[in-house]
DNA sequence: CAACAATACTTGACATGTCAACTAATTGTC
DNA sequence: GACAATTAGTTGACATGTCAAGTATTGTTG
């Protein structure tokens, strides 16, 4: 019996199956993580009234309000991001532009800079949450949290090959 | 008994544990696709002797390689893409400045622009295969076939949700 | 068959990402 | 305490991505 064509090939057009469960795997993943990225990068980007965000900009902020009053040295949020960041620099002075970060060189250690959310971020941030997380649970009604849960252990061994640089 | 930190919350340093197994999964799939990102396109960016590529300029020549003789219309393989580019036009135009792709205005339809692998393209992509072919394995090791087949599944119902646009 | 809409790209302007130097401050090391 | 090595961040140059508006060509409709 043939296997009809899986839904991925089908999205591209792709008229060979594919040559490994890897190879699916692979492009699977390339293809969610980009229409997913392209959803919450609307829903940061538009900013109804006020600010726009790139997905980025966001995930700094998020790290920020994290780590609190104290807040963090630059290089400390580019280590935490989800996506590696190598403009962690100006990525923060365009945050800096729209007022939503303060930065302050750390007295203790001058090499340092230190990042902190201000009013507006937090406030920015806020107006953002619910939206954001709703957008996490739009997966609900198609996968349950014990799928989403081998998910992301599957994930991790994925990740533990690549592993690092 | 309180559950440990889990990987992906060790990796970005969270010190909060995620509010759900949706938004686990969500960062994991962009962590994850991230690093598989820089490992295929560091595999397609260094060429080695000849011409580097980015990932997208790769996904064209193999969309390209795939079509055969008669070619593509340009905008024919923006749908084929994996991830969506926009930027179409100009991605082609620097694999065709490179030599790796030849265009031609279509005599049937002069609106469009049919696009073909050159011979050139097609030997850097023999010249890839092999290091992709091993890179798209690499998770033989660590996850079983059907627990990528469970992957793809799930990332397949993922996707249903976010269409479209 | 003229006029309008739709299609298939192209282009411009600008934001963002990327890599490789480069500077400044701090930490060993003898 | 001088000097190299390390760390923290910045900057420049350039490639790529993104959105909106523009152009040429082909369908469609009164």
């Amino acid at each position: 019996m043939p296997s009809r064509a899986s839904r991925l090939q089908q999205e591209i057009k792709q008229n060979q199956p594919f040559r490994s469960a890897g190879q699916e795997a692979v492009l699977g993943l390339f293809k969610t993580a980009d229409m997913l990225r392209r959803h919450v990068g609307k829903i940061v980007g538009q900013g109804g009234e006020a600010v726009e965000l790139t997905l980025q900009q966001y995930n700094v902020l998020r790290i920020l309000r994290g780590a609190g009053a104290e807040g963090l040295p630059t290089l400390e949020i580019a280590a935490r991001m989800v996506e590696q960041a190598p403009g962690i620099t100006r990525l923060i002075d365009r945050l800096e532009a729209k007022g939503l970060v303060a930065r302050e060189r750390c007295p203790e250690d001058r090499r340092r800079v230190t990042c902190r959310i201000s009013r507006a971020g937090l406030a920015l941030l806020a107006r953002l949450d619910d939206q954001i997380n709703r957008s996490e649970e739009i997966f609900a009604g198609v996968v349950s949290v014990a799928d989403l849960k081998r998910l992301v252990e599957v994930l991790d061994r994925m990740r533990s090959v690549l592993e690092t640089k």
